[in-house]
DNA sequence: TGTACATCAGTGAACGCGCGTTCACTGATGTAC
DNA sequence: TGTACATCAGTGAACGCGCGTTCACTGATGTAC
């Protein structure tokens, strides 16, 4: 079957999701180019359209796949926290962050940028499940609305100032080290935490 | 003097930073264009060479000035809250989430883009200034290092998340409702606060 | 089992476009003497 | 005060480039009978 990996094959669509995805990592979002998706994926830059219509739609479904795995990164690390309720938060917390800095482009991608269509009800759905996902967590520690918000607020506000390079005393710092600060941050800040 | 407006005149540096302003605000980040920009202002389109270099040089300068206007805007609010030391952090809180709101894409240019060159001396300490100018506050109501951190990440988060339109609870608000419910997510997370 | 046909997922040439940048130029201004 | 000259901030034509998109096409696959 001399054909299945360059014709008809049944992984274009991954593939392309993939090819964009590193894409976007090494160029950045804004210099993002459909063209050179399909040349690293080895096929004509007009087989993209088959799959996604064009560019936009590329990137909206690739921003749907990343709010999908900023829930995983939660959960990995909720697998290897504690069954404590505020354990599992505090985790999920880290893995967002863990999320942010792996994927620094993808997480641009997904709160910062245009190109994808917030219409979109696979990304929207999977941005909403993203945001519920959390807030669940938050509020299963016994927090009210608005403290579960803030709790969000506040590991949100945490990933995107490391992304943005914004909180320099941390560049320089192990995986290790950067976990403890930000613990100490969120259990400095958050009163819940400490019930 | 018939030609001061349209020919040496001394201002064509400030019009091609607020046309670019413009340019942004209605455009996106994503679609600058130095053209556009240069139309705007009414100018030849290689005029703006003489000012900035190139495309990079005018959006490395119009962030640098964002980030004195984000200073500017914690002032004004400062300016009409209580003088204690905790209602100047809270009203610095929402000025930093005002000049998000409404300056979104000025706010994105500063936080989440490539394009402006983070090595330049003007930018990197025109942001640094910003940065150290929240913390100063928050560490003046009695913070230690770790909690001023977290107070900006909160504020920073909620601003974020606003601009994204992650936060869909707040959207149909008014400014003093919203106001209302961010300080509510503040006082409700923040212990500092509460002392 | 064989044939006809529709569908589907690719190819690759071609398109027009707006982009940033370059370049020779020009006219106003400032300065030296 | 007048003249010569350097500098500066603009103009506008021209450039090459990569982009997204379109389009006619082709070959493989699946299905009906």
């Amino acid at each position: 079957m001399p054909h299945v990996d360059t014709y008809h094959h049944a992984h274009l669509r991954a593939a392309l999701l993939a090819a964009a995805e590193t894409e976007i990592a090494e160029k950045g979002v804004e210099d993002f180019s459909l063209r050179r998706v399909a040349k690293r994926t080895g096929v004509s830059h007009s087989a993209p359209k088959h799959h996604f219509g064009d560019a936009r739609g590329l990137l909206t479904a690739l921003a749907a796949k990343g709010f999908q795995r900023l829930i995983s990164a939660q959960n990995e690390r909720k697998a290897i926290a504690g069954p404590k309720a505020v354990d599992q938060l505090l985790a999920a917390g880290l893995g967002y962050i863990d999320f942010a800095l792996q994927n620094p482009a993808l997480f641009r991608l997904m709160f910062a940028s245009d190109r994808p269509n917030k219409d979109d009800p696979e990304l929207s759905s999977a941005c909403g499940a993203a945001y519920q996902h959390f807030i669940t967590q938050a509020l299963e520690v016994g927090s009210e609305p608005d403290q579960a918000t803030g709790i969000y607020a506040i590991v949100h506000g945490v990933a995107d100032l490391l992304v943005s390079g914004r909180i320099i005393t941390m560049q320089s710092m192990t995986a290790s080290e950067r976990d403890f600060r930000i613990l100490q941050i969120f259990i400095k800040n958050l009163p819940i935490i400490n019930q």
